[in-house]
DNA sequence: CACAATTCAATTGTGCACAACTTATCTCGA
DNA sequence: TCGAGATAAGTTGTGCACAATTGAATTGTG
């Protein structure tokens, strides 16, 4: 089949690839902090602000409470976050961060720089790199 | 924690997220083909060449056999590939096409083109994000 | 007020990723 | 040639993603 869709043209898995390719050098320095790249994720959209219920952290992160839950669920067994039915809406969750959960943010500070070391790639290029994927993320998501 | 990383200045979200959002294109598309993003994948390596070793796949796809292996067992299920433990070396595995494999070739093809409709980026921002992100995974990968 | 429709979180089930390990086969050097 | 090390594929166990469903609480409407 000559005319079939080539392997190494495709943005596609270009991205699928240095997705994966991103979060395996992320992976051993997570592991310092105990740490999975989902469960940072969420650790950083806490530290930026919190409590957060379930409903929104996944509007950040572009989660459903399919993941989030247990993810959430193991950052409550390793004591960094807690989870709080809410008074007003018995409905809402909502997660709130421990003292050690606090406490991790600062071993976490140093952490973005690493891949900008790994990348190879200049402050200019990952700027511009990063704003075209955006705008590739929102151009995606509003197709359907 | 107010110098705490922030999550929009985040290359490695933006890879996440962009990536997570084109399979999400692909979707419904592959599930016409009954089939996943990954054995998408592995398929479009077949159609370019075969048969291969398991490890062969593996190199071109960044994956192990920990991934692999029951991925081609699906396929098989499905009856679009066959695995054959090789005559010279029986600790190898070929995966061949069936038949219906190859057949599944011209349903493909038009695939691709839905990710660049949906994207809302120029051929050419395509080719220089796809550049880009092949330059990063490189130098990603040779960091450890 | 009543109650149907909606919303939120959790659960279930499938399929990747990936580390760690197992088993079978092969290779190469003493 | 024989045995240690390497290599191929598969298995096991954990943790995402995501669809589909469930159950509880709330909201909107007649």
């Amino acid at each position: 089949m000559k005319d079939a869709p080539r392997l190494d043209r495709q943005v596609c898995f270009a991205l699928y690839s240095a997705s994966r390719a991103a979060t395996a050098v992320y992976r051993p320095v997570l592991e310092d902090l105990g740490l999975t790249y989902p469960q940072y994720l969420v650790m950083l959209v806490l530290w930026e602000s919190e409590p957060k219920g379930v409903k929104e952290l996944g509007g950040e992160l572009g989660l459903d409470s399919g993941t989030l839950s247990p993810l959430l669920k193991r950052l409550e067994a390793m004591g960094l976050v807690e989870r709080r039915r809410s008074g007003e809406d018995e409905r809402r969750v909502a997660v709130h961060l421990t003292p050690a959960g606090r406490e991790l943010s600062s071993k976490a500070n140093a952490i973005p720089q690493r891949l900008a070391e790994a990348a190879g790639l200049s402050d200019g290029e990952l700027e511009q790199l990063r704003s075209t994927l955006e705008r590739l993320t929102e151009a995606l998501h509003s197709s359907h």
